[in-house]
DNA sequence: CTGAAAGCGCTTACAG
DNA sequence: CTGAAAGCGCTTACAG
């Protein structure tokens, strides 16, 4: 049976309330009290409950990360700069796995309604105006990362300056036929890239054509997966006219586009889109994103938005920067 | 202010038992009063607060999943393995990340005392025999993934067979001076493969020479990046006489040397380990670890054992399985 | 089918 | 510096 606090009173000779103060750190406690309290509660293995704590003392000293993992090593980033501000605070961090098959809104209600964390901070998840407003009824802070809403404190990324960036790249090389490596068509980073994309084209006076967006047939993860980037680029490379450029959604379908292009031993300059580690090594011209800024800034914000429920929204958007390397340069 | 079982209990006229119960999806509970309570508290934002209802029921339902995230892809297959038979079950999953810098240990045991869960499961920890039998104290269900030890439930790879498989298949090819492209020297699994490296030697009367293991500088998640296995494969090809083949100790490393191999102009084969999907698109022969089977038994173990803490320790050891693709074939 | 009441393991004014 | 006691928001026998 796991000891109680009142195992350890006794065993010390104290009232409970002493050996909560021990464990609260309180400065109140005579030095020789707080040392058998500790040693005896280490003999013990005694260590207060987490749920009796938060329970009574109403605060919770937590944050809750709410992710669709799907994002790899764009999470990893973020991680840490969640972390390098959380660990001097000394605030406690939970991590939950949001299901995209499941409803997204509604497990992120779900667990708002619970109360784990003084605050929570959405990444990735790309919720509707709409059901962000229905979000503040729980009245509780909550910062969004990756995304950018009047709503809620946000940290996001201009996509549609991405995908504009790229474009034009490819375009002042004096690439006309662009094709648009696109990933699952309903989410809103390929939405805003690919209007990105549409707008550098009418800045050159190119017409945009549907035809000249190619997608995968695997759809998982929002199709940002090797796999489907491979599909996409044979059905890219066996159209006719081939395309003489491609602005791809995502590094991670660029190494698969790269294979094809690979396979089929033709030559096609690509800008993809993220910056993972592996982008460098594998020769991928794309978009940056400062992800453990991102990460570091979305957990400011929050952080004050707990402490100062009041102050005015605001949103940081992140500029994007282009990295040139071997991939576009034919 | 958020609302508590009394508001509901009140706006609904009935007593908070019968809340309780509603929510508890007791069906001893009128169909009636239950549409209503369900209805005024949806209205009301209401929703068992989660610490409060763990202290009463004395049940979790919960397991908590510990990682160091260095791992990415790994750690996401091994998680849709446990995903998919919690789902089902209705168990929740909180996901805690060890920092790697600052006692794993100590973390872990901090984790174990508070009681969060029914059950963790610890992932990639690799603690000494010796911290998992002193864990054994807290008496609780514990299983280990990717790692193999007699104390509890486990479900691990054999690396030893893995690197011996690698260095094998490279030396029945002919290669006779195959240098090991290592992690952190530290590292258990780096341990691991690189005796089975030694093994495969042996029995082809080579003798091993530590002139012939490489080392990155960095060292940055135990060596496992791009970068450290660049540096690396770059002091291996400066080696007179250079090595005729590698084996690499992990995929992402490979992706590093391959550069290195690339900007050099030169050719070498290599065999590395891990099967990241990347690795099927960028050509690596590797080493396949079944992730989502692992993260899948491991968890299922675990369930076991907490309805029936008295059922005998069982391992699992995943065989490795030698993939060639082109890395290897020069 | 429902309610009154004890209890889960803590924290924290309050009093000394 | 320390203790007695109320309270945090729930669950669950027990009784009806």
């Amino acid at each position: 049976m796991p000891k109680t606090i009142y195992d350890i009173a006794k065993a010390a000779n104290v009232s409970i309330a002493t050996v909560s103060r021990v464990f609260n750190s309180s400065n109140t406690v005579k030095e020789a009290t707080k040392k058998r309290v500790l040693r005896i509660a280490d003999e013990m293995g005694y260590h207060p409950q987490a749920y009796a704590q938060r329970l009574a003392s109403r605060r919770k000293n937590s944050i809750m990360m709410l992710v669709p993992v799907m994002s790899n090593h764009f999470f990893t980033e973020i991680l840490k700069g969640t972390q390098d501000i959380l660990v001097d605070l000394n605030i406690e961090l939970t991590i939950q796995n949001i299901n995209q098959e499941l409803g997204v809104f509604r497990q992120v209600e779900q667990i708002l309604k619970r109360q784990w964390a003084d605050g929570y901070l959405l990444v990735s998840l790309h919720l509707s105006e709409q059901e962000l407003k229905k979000l503040k009824r729980f009245n509780v802070p909550l910062s969004l990362l990756d995304d950018v809403s009047p709503t809620f404190d946000s940290v996001g990324f201009d996509n549609v300056a991405g995908g504009y960036k790229a474009t034009t790249y490819l375009l002042e090389k004096g690439y006309r036929d662009i094709a648009f490596l696109s990933g699952k068509v309903s989410s809103k980073p390929v939405k805003e890239r690919l209007q990105g994309y549409k707008k550098a084209l009418m800045e050159h006076q190119i017409p945009f054509s549907d035809e000249r967006i190619f997608l995968g047939d695997t759809m998982d993860r929002d199709g940002f997966t090797e796999k489907s980037g491979y599909q996409a680029m044979l059905k890219i490379l066996s159209n006719y006219p081939v395309p003489d450029a491609v602005f791809c959604s995502s590094d991670i379908k660029a190494i698969g586009a790269l294979k094809a292009i690979k396979d089929l031993n033709v030559k096609l300059p690509m800008v993809s889109y993220d910056n993972l580690s592996i982008s460098e090594y594998t020769g991928l011209s794309t978009i940056h994103q400062p992800m453990y800024e991102m990460g570091y800034h979305a957990t400011k914000h929050l952080i004050e938005r707990i402490n100062n429920p009041e102050a005015p929204i605001c949103d940081h958007v992140h500029d994007p920067e282009l990295i040139i390397r071997s991939s576009s340069e034919i």
